[in-house]
RNA sequence: GGAGGGGUGGCUGAGCGGUCGAAAGCGCUGGUCUUGAAAACCAGUGAAGGGCGACCUUCCCAGGGUUCGAAUCCCUGCCCCUCCGCCA
């Protein structure tokens, strides 16, 4: 949620940087319910204040022994008129307030200007693509005897997976290997969390209310849905509370699965398990003091940076265009793995600053000792890194030609000190 | 699932339907004292919204209701605790 304060102060300014997202913004309508506001809220304090005022004289009647009843009739109509008044406040506030809810962040000045990916901006690159003395082949041909996409489909349909054998165990020992990276030389904490949550919780960090399509939503009278990232439970557990400014940084390393209905994307990425409804994710969150989180943004990326570079994946960084971003981001950066099938970086990794915009949804908030006062944190996440994905990365990068793929070095401990992986129709080792 | 007990400020915890945004303690901030610190003592200290401001309004888990007036009474929901049952 952008600053109310802010936005009535510098409305046209703050519009118009949104718009370049490609975002709409109704200045005229949020003008209008402004003014709404300001009448209805006038018109409610001042009856309130008027019904306060005369209760407490019949407060003080009645204990000094007078008779109350002329001035209870005197008060006349007054509980109704208030209820009128307060019914329109209420219902201005509701459209006030759906209305902020459903405009995105506002982009950084250091955000490219453009409508889409293909306006994103290269920052830099890490490493040479590998080169090979085959034609390479992707993960869905690498891992056949292993990945079993008809078996996923009767038992839930396209875009999920079924991994065996040594290709699970592969996919595992990433989690673990990123997991332990994080905790052990990035200093995050582990923490487990649940995999559904209330509605409220999404629209804390910005998924709902306008993005419920892309959501599984859980069928029950708890109206809950499965999480589409680690980013929802993780952020909310700051949510309403305040915290001690000595407590800051929090720096969260979570393994979940990630659901995703991916509705808009039904021609998209159909081969092999780039695009899923159901994938893992180790994600990296991060609360920090509001003078900070710019710093932490550098910071979080070369964190998801060193997960690739330990497994000695090319990639390359990009700052995505304001169109690009995604509706909560005042920044975002992705990390692109090179994928040799496809002979082009693809997404594994997006880093983001939110500033106060999640944190304002939230009402999560730090003491700040200078001022003594409660002032909003802001939050960032970034992936470090999409399990599924990296997984895609290892198998066509390490690829031998033999149909066998070895394993980084990085990664030789978490496979039981095994070097070389076949995947043939059986799915064993 | 059954029976009980609870949800009050940053935390703990009082609160006969009226002067209660709410005692007290802890914590925090400032001061006195001290070479310095601790202790002691004194003072201050909830949040949100509106207004240029003096100031005004709201908030005692949430939502309804009763009442001139609700932290307090009633209803519903959510959550927590204790005991019993069941259970990976």
């Amino acid at each position: 949620m952008i600053d109310p304060r802010r936005l009535r102060q510098d409305l046209l300014n703050i519009a118009a940087r949104v718009g370049t997202r490609g975002a709409v913004f109704d200045v005229s309508r949020f003008e209008a319910l402004e003014d709404r506001r300001k009448a209805a809220q006038l018109e409610t304090e001042n009856l309130q204040q008027e019904r306060r005022r005369a209760s407490k004289r019949i407060g003080a009647a009645r204990a000094a022994g007078e008779d109350i009843a002329p001035m209870v009739a005197a008060v006349g109509d007054l509980g109704e008129r208030l209820n009128a008044a307060k019914a329109e406040f209420d219902e201005v506030r509701r459209e006030l307030d759906e209305f902020m809810r459903g405009i995105p962040n506002v982009p950084d000045e250091s955000v490219p200007p453009g409508a889409d990916d293909a306006e994103n901006v290269e920052l830099r690159r890490w490493r040479e693509p590998p080169r090979f003395n085959f034609e390479p082949r992707d993960h869905v041909d690498i891992a056949a005897g292993a990945l079993d996409l008809e078996a996923a489909a009767k038992l839930a349909g396209a875009r999920f997976s079924v991994m065996r054998g040594s290709l699970a165990r592969l996919h595992r020992a990433l989690t673990a290997f990123m997991i332990d990276i994080h905790t052990l030389e990035h200093g995050y904490e582990e923490i487990y969390v649940p995999y559904v949550v209330d509605r409220d919780i999404l629209v804390g960090t910005g998924q709902l209310p306008k993005f419920e399509d892309d959501l599984f939503a859980i069928s029950g009278d708890r109206d809950q849905f499965l999480i589409p990232t680690a980013e929802v439970p993780v952020t909310n557990l700051i949510r309403e509370r305040i915290l001690d400014a000595d407590t800051l940084p929090l720096k969260f390393v979570a393994h979940t699965p990630c659901f995703r209905s991916e509705a808009g994307n039904y021609g998209k990425d159909t081969r092999g398990i780039f695009r899923q409804h159901q994938f893992e994710k180790v994600e990296l969150v991060q609360v920090v003091h509001p003078a900070e989180s710019w710093r932490a943004l550098d910071e979080l990326t070369s964190h998801a940076e060193a997960v690739l570079k330990a497994l000695d994946l090319p990639y390359r960084v990009v700052v995505l265009c304001a169109g690009d971003l995604g509706f909560a981001a005042a920044k975002t950066v992705d990390l692109e793995v090179w994928l040799p099938a496809e002979n082009r970086y693809r997404e594994i990794s997006s880093c983001s600053n939110f500033l106060d915009f999640q944190a304002r949804r939230m009402l999560a908030r730090f003491r700040d000792p200078e001022t003594a006062r409660p002032e909003y944190v802001h939050t960032l996440n970034g992936s470090g890194l999409a399990v599924g994905r990296t997984l895609i990365a290892v198998l066509e990068n390490y690829q031998d030609g033999d149909g066998s793929v070895h394993v980084p070095d990085a990664l030789r401990s978490y496979m039981g000190g095994t070097s070389r992986l076949e995947f043939d129709a059986a799915g064993a080792e």
